[in-house]
DNA sequence: ATTTGGTTTAACTATCTGGTCAAAAATAAA
DNA sequence: TTTATTTTTGACCAGATAGTTAAACCAAAT
């Protein structure tokens, strides 16, 4: 076999990330992706057979970001409100970076779950019995140390994902609703949320005295 | 003009309604809205001109109901502490009867941002000057009075939206993260979630003495 | 009974879209 | 140079889909 001219493929790669994670599965258009990679649109049928088949490399490697190595924070040696603020900040930072990305990745697990959920459950598996486990027994340690209020382990990490993730798929919405669409002003709330869920969070858990 | 047969339309827009809620404007399909409305598809252009007319009618009723009356709850005489808990619970239990809410109008305004929120943009409009500010201005007062820790009225108003409303969106990842795709469980933490919300909140923000 | 006007349907159209194919172009091997 | 192999392209196809149209239907008014 000839040497092969990965540069064709990463850009096709490229181009269907853009798209897809703009437009979604549905609409996204092939043509659209060919034009973005400025390519012959069957040269993406070369690459990659079909749109189901591009689809599922874009999908796999967004998921990667979306449930980054950010979550190996919680598996240190740092106190629970260290990693809470640690990861917060680091999450949030990751996602602006990325600020489609939480809209497309719910949007298209909630329209196939069973197919692509499966797709990835070996990453699910993974962190389950990785960090997840030694976070959740460090909770439970801190809350039998009085340091935090009892809470349950579920309940306060779908918290903290909702006061990451949710902002950044609700744009539009807070934009009216708060901001008038002014840039400027999302931008400042954007920024102060990278500390401020943390310190959300830490209140409401920490046991004062 | 004859008297209209209503129910035909009624039917339209009740199908209209499921189709396009579970699917999203580009994955819902004309026929399938027919079928679902048990009529020709023709009567879909007959009562509604085009996908997009049919599409507008739907979403304006759907933002109604996300967008609910519970606000109202906001203008009373109730404390802070209890309209937290009155405003979550009611609207947790409003999204549990409509749980693909959330997904379809956070994707369908990250489409269409433009377009669509002009198309509604009176609601928050009316929505900002009145329950918000009297809102906004209980939260300062209870401030300065030592009840509630200093924190900015945007942030904790979209703190107390993402947690009501991400779960619901994210539904197939818990389902995975925590729950293996048990459904008892997912119940069960969803019901709590309820209490749970306004609990994290008022733990927040409340001042210890 | 006939007319009238809104309602419903089946058949059809134009267009879009994912996908194929064979030939051309480019590159490597002989 | 010649041959073989891989990459790229333009033309094309089949199926899907939003939307149209003309005719049938039906209920009320004349």
């Amino acid at each position: 076999m000839k040497q092969k001219d990965k540069s064709t493929e990463a850009k096709i790669l490229e181009a269907a990330n853009k798209v897809f994670v703009e437009k979604g599965l549905d609409g996204a258009r092939m043509q659209e992706i060919a034009d973005e990679a400025k390519i012959n649109k069957s040269l993406l049928h070369y690459y990659y057979r079909s749109k189901d088949k591009l689809f599922s490399e874009v999908f796999q490697k967004v998921i990667k970001t979306f449930l980054p190595d950010t979550v190996k924070i919680f598996d240190s040696e740092k106190s629970l409100f260290e990693k809470i603020e640690t990861f917060t900040l680091e999450y949030i930072t990751l996602l602006e970076k990325n600020p489609f990305l939480p809209m497309f990745v719910l949007h298209e697990l909630s329209q196939k779950p069973i197919k692509i959920t499966d797709t990835f459950s070996g990453f699910f598996d993974n962190l389950k019995q990785n960090q997840f486990e030694i976070l959740k027994f460090q909770i439970e340690k801190e809350i039998q140390n009085g340091i935090i209020r009892p809470i349950e382990f579920d309940q306060l990490i779908v918290n903290i994902m909702s006061l990451c993730i949710f902002p950044f798929a609700a744009k539009p919405i807070l934009m009216k609703l708060f901001f008038g669409d002014n840039k400027n002003q999302y931008k400042n709330f954007a920024d102060k949320r990278k500390i401020e869920v943390a310190d959300f969070v830490i209140h409401s858990i920490k046991v004062k005295n």
